[in-house]
DNA sequence: GAAAATAAGTCAATATGGCTGACGTAAACG
DNA sequence: CGTTTACGTCAGCCATATTGACTTATTTTC
C-alpha cells in the first residue's frame, strides 16, 4: 500500500479522545466503521470474484445462482424484485447461465406464462461452493471475534438495512430456511 | 418484492435446527449473514448513491473524494494502492472532480513528479456530506442493537478483512485520524 | 553528466453490468 | 374478445473497470 508517513500505530479504537465514559470505548468514529465496510465488504466479494472468474461469470451471475439456489421455483418477476435490476439486466446473464447448464426454467403449473427457475445440479454446486467461501470468512471473523460475534453481527447487519426493506429481507430469508429446512 | 408464497415467517435467528448450546442461539447459518450484509451494503452505498448522481457523480468519485479528504497531501500512486484500480480508471475521475473544483493536485515539495492530492472546501464539503448520511445509519443501526454493538461491529468489520491487508487498513485509519486530530 | 528508474498522464480498445425505450408473444383474466 | 400480465428481446447509452503502449517530467544511480 506505499507508506503514507508510517506513524500513530495505535490500532485501539481511539487514542487521543475525549471519549471517557467510564466503562466502554462507544467512541469509535463512524468514518472507521465507514471504512471498515468498504474493505470488508470488498474482501468478502473478493472471494467469490476469484471463483467466478475462472468460469467466465461475473457477480451478476453469482447473485442470480445465489439467489436461485436458495429459492428453487421463484418466479423471473420475484428475482427481478429481489435484485432491484431491470429485466434488460438479467436477461443476458439468465440467458448465459441457462446456456451454460447452470440454471433451468420451466413453465408454472397454474400460470404458463411464468418461467419458474430452478439451479441445475451444476448450479447448485456452483452455489454450494460460492456460499463456502464465504461461509470460511466469516467463520475465520468469529474465531477471532469471540463467542456472541455471531448473534451481534447478525442483529448489526439487519439493523443496517433500510427499515422499509428489512422485513423484505427477513422473510426471504426466512422463507429459504424454511424450505431448504 | 412480490409474493414468493408466505410463509415460516419465524424471524428469530433459526427455528428447526439441532443447535442447542445451553445459553446463546450461535446456530444462524451463514448464510443468512451472507444475504445480509449484501441488502446492507447495498443500502450503505445507496445512501450515497442518491446525493452523488445529483452531482454527476459516481461511486468512483465518491471514493477518490472520501480517502483525498481523510488523507489531504496523498499520492496518486498511493490512492492507485488503496483503491487497488489502475491509473487509467482513476484518470477519468479524477480529472472529472479536479475540473469541477472538487480536488486540486499539487506538486510536491521534495518530489517534484509527485502530484500531490487535496480537496477544496467544496471536496470536503461534499466529503462531509457522505460520511454524515452513512454516519446516519450506523447510529440508526446501533441505537437498535444497543450499547456495546459498535465496539462489537467494529471487531467484526476488521475481522472480515484479510489477514494481509487488515494491518495497512487498521494503519491507514490510525494515520486519517493522526492527521485530522 | 548520461542512463535508468519513477510518478504521473494519456490514447486506444475492450469488457461488464447497469440503464431506458420500444416492441413482441403467449397466456390469463374478465 | 379485449386487456393485462409475464417474459423476452432488440437497440442504444452510460459508468466503471480492464490491458497495453507511449509520453513527459523529474529524480536517482552509476
Amino acid at each position: 500500500m506505499a507508506d503514507v508517513n508510517v506513524s500513530a500505530l495505535s490500532v485501539s479504537p481511539k487514542a487521543g479522545a475525549k471519549n471517557d465514559d467510564s466503562q466502554g470505548d462507544e467512541g469509535i468514529p463512524a468514518v472507521e466503521l465507514i471504512e471498515l465496510l468498504f474493505f470488508a465488504y470488498r474482501d468478502f466479494v473478493g472471494d467469490a470474484d476469484e471463483h467466478l472468474e475462472r468460469l467466465g461469470f461475473g457477480r451478476a451471475h453469482h447473485r442470480v445462482v445465489h439467489f436461485v439456489s436458495r429459492h428453487p421455483g421463484m418466479r423471473v418477476a420475484d428475482l427481478l424484485a429481489v435484485l432491484k435490476i431491470t429485466k434488460q439486466s438479467l436477461g443476458r446473464v439468465l440467458r448465459e447461465l441457462v446456456d451454460n447448464g447452470y440454471v433451468l426454467q420451466r413453465a408454472g403449473d397454474s400460470d404458463r406464462r411464468e418461467r419458474l427457475l430452478y439451479v441445475t445440479p451444476k448450479g447448485e454446486e456452483l452455489a454450494r461452493q460460492l456460499v463456502a467461501l464465504q461461509t470460511r470468512r466469516f467463520a475465520r471473523a468469529f474465531n477471532e471475534c469471540g463467542p456472541g460475534a455471531r448473534l451481534e453481527a447478525r442483529k448489526f447487519l439487519a439493523s443496517m438495512i433500510d427499515s422499509e426493506s428489512r422485513e423484505e429481507v427477513e422473510g426471504l430469508i426466512a422463507r429459504a430456511n424454511a424450505k431448504k429446512k
